[in-house]
DNA sequence: CCACGACTGTTGCCGATTCGACAGTCGCCT
DNA sequence: AGGCGACTGTCGAATCGGCAACAGTCGTGG
């Protein structure tokens, strides 16, 4: 891990672009520049840990560049809560009620993470109206995604999570994962994940390779979970 | 269901210990005011839909009394999302995001629901900083609450599932609930449901009655979920 | 360019859950 | 008090996913 001083210019012009959807709630320019002057950046080798479940968290993090995964163990076998994207938060809910984090957070690929001490970030808050609205918006959508991924692990088999999964994480040339970690993610065996896909590959709607699945047949994938 | 003005002192007195987590966020007197003066009571009967599945959603609700369920129909069975109690807020992620309401709501008893223009609650949230950042604690605990739910779902078999939702819903003497109703929200069957409740009752750790299940040893609960 | 670690494909068996069905109980409403 | 609808308890058959094991492939780093 090492670490790099942030707050130049560009981390501003990235910043106005993080934060979810930028579009309800713009942020002006000296709100940017202010959180930015705060933040400092962080890399991270793919597989390493952010950091692991512990008391109140000190920092709170905005994913640069990679994907990290938020853990939890329970049950003696490890739970992966969410798959952090580029642009997005992770930490800041410990630290808006002042509990201890109960996730660990692990780097899956090579990471770049800017970060803000909790005690600077909510004293921003309470200075900088539109910057506590914008990070409303931001956690209602992260919500929303919740919300996906709660019906998704309700609503049935394992093949319906497969697929729905793939839609909504699929970008247009499909996803570079490992069947292990998608596994992981839905709460399945990996050797149930390589079934499910093969049905679904068998069924035109996805190619697979090494540590990548492509989706083929988008429309049917969709219509695949609509019906259903 | 009826409809009743709201806005009187007692409403505010109500409000101020709403939203989740007042002691990290505490609202000052005209917010509350303001908020009140917008809300209209509506009740509805125990069974009856407050709103279905739409599009962008014209009000936002907090629950006064009662349970509301939010369900999703996903793969020709109905998953329920959230159990919402008294005090919490719903349909507020669709407005914030300015998306159609993805979920339905289902008054489970009889409930009496208060609720605001969207609208008027989006230029309140501009107006009135502090009550954006209570909304913002607000959201960040239901944001803990669905993590802890997406770990149960991940974490293993339906016996933690219904163990780790009685430790965590159980008040003093026990819950109101139907078998039926609490396998929609484990997204398991009834029947399931029923063996894993014959087993904890057959270990010691709960009583069950006719819609009715009561936890009678918790430390025991506990451990359980704790160790395994 | 080779070796090793990580990943994929596959199989048989078994326990857990679902499905469909039915009988008995509870409580509310008339 | 009676009746009806909702809820609970139970069963056997079928299905799904977990488990354990192993062989083959990929790609990366020395």
């Amino acid at each position: 891990m090492t670490i790099v001083a942030a707050g130049t210019s560009d981390h501003v012009n990235w910043l106005a672009g993080c934060l979810g959807r930028g579009d309800l709630a713009p942020l002006p320019g000296d709100d940017l520049e202010e959180l930015a002057s705060h933040l400092r950046e962080h890399r991270y080798a793919g597989g390493t840990m952010i950091y692991r479940c512990q008391g109140v968290p000190e920092r709170v993090h905005i994913l640069r560049h990679g994907r990290v995964e938020l853990t939890r163990d329970l049950g003696g076998r490890t739970a992966v809560l969410q798959l952090v994207h580029p642009g997005a938060v992770f930490g800041d809910v410990a630290m808006l009620l002042r509990t201890g984090e109960p996730t660990s957070a692990r780097a899956v690929d090579d990471c770049v993470v800017a970060s803000i001490d909790s005690v600077a970030l909510f004293g921003l808050l309470g200075r900088r109206p539109l910057l506590t609205r914008r990070w409303l918006v931001a956690m209602a959508a992260r919500m929303a995604a919740m919300e996906d991924r709660v019906g998704d692990l309700l609503a049935g088999g394992l093949d319906r999570q497969v697929a729905s999964w793939l839609a909504r994480e699929a970008t247009g040339d499909g996803v570079a994962i490992s069947q292990l970690m998608l596994a992981r993610l839905l709460g399945a065996r990996r050797t149930s994940v390589n079934q499910s896909l093969r049905r679904l590959e068998a069924d035109g709607y996805i190619t697979t390779g090494y540590r990548r699945i492509t989706v083929v047949d988008r429309p049917g994938l969709d219509g695949l979970l609509s019906r259903r």
